[in-house]
DNA sequence: TCTATATATGATCATTTATTCAGATAGTAA
DNA sequence: TTACTATCTGAATAAATGATCATATATAGA
């Protein structure tokens, strides 16, 4: 059993330890890709002003001047910001001339923001 | 209109924009007090380290010592991570003499990640 | 009381990150 | 081509963050 841990993990193998629950730990747990992945993604959304675009996206396609002011930061600032969004395929965006719409790729952000709502019981005042 | 506009938020006022859409995205939005707790939920689940604990508490209450073990990280490293949890009220614990049993503090934050893992099309693999 | 164990906390440091600024790219129209 | 607009990008900087180390607290037992 020990011998299943990395070499790295030494510093607490002479403690109290349920052995057996660190073993159910690791069988349940995510694979390192996975846990990666999930964890960029609520990283994502766990800065402010991202989720504050995402939330905005939910209900309607804004471009990058729109969302700035939205924001009230640069155009820079939110043109990076959605550069992240973008590479976890969060939104995606389409061209009308100069301008790039950006609109959100799937529902499940929206999907993921209200149902973290729930665990504040935030009511979702839907004025628009 | 625009005097609804914060004062900070003047850099933009003179592009493109569709200022029906920001003003629509305003009122859709959520308050600053509701966006700052989403945003502290999904940050906080947002670092690997943190999402493994997590995750591993869904199935089973673990010590301070376990998770240590299982994260492969220091224990002060791992009570650190538990702090930021616990003051946001995602894990709770128990103590039983010396040993502090941390739990989730409710379903909201598995169901957060399961939901999260239909974004990224993983299966999850129960094999506990 | 003293000792040992389990955990928590505060300070420090290295890394990460969000913004800003300057400049580049892409599209449109003259 | 030139000029203009909308957006993007890279570098730099300041702020936030996670880990470590040393120390403090809390509980149990002698």
């Amino acid at each position: 059993m020990v011998d299943s841990l990395s070499p790295a993990n030494e510093q607490c193998s002479c403690r109290c330890i349920h052995h057996e629950r660190v073993e159910a730990a690791k069988k349940h747990a995510l694979s390192p890709k996975q846990n990666e992945h999930l964890a960029s993604l609520f990283k994502a959304m766990g800065d402010p002003n991202r989720l504050r675009i995402l939330w905005a996206l939910d209900s309607e396609e804004m471009c990058v001047c729109d969302i700035a002011l939205f924001i009230g930061t640069s155009e820079s600032a939110v043109s990076h910001q959605l550069r992240q969004l973008r590479l976890l395929q969060l939104v995606s965006n389409r061209r009308e001339g100069p301008v790039l719409y950006y609109r959100l790729s799937d529902s499940h952000v929206s999907s993921l923001i209200r149902l973290a709502m729930e665990h504040f019981k935030m009511e979702e005042h839907r004025n628009v």
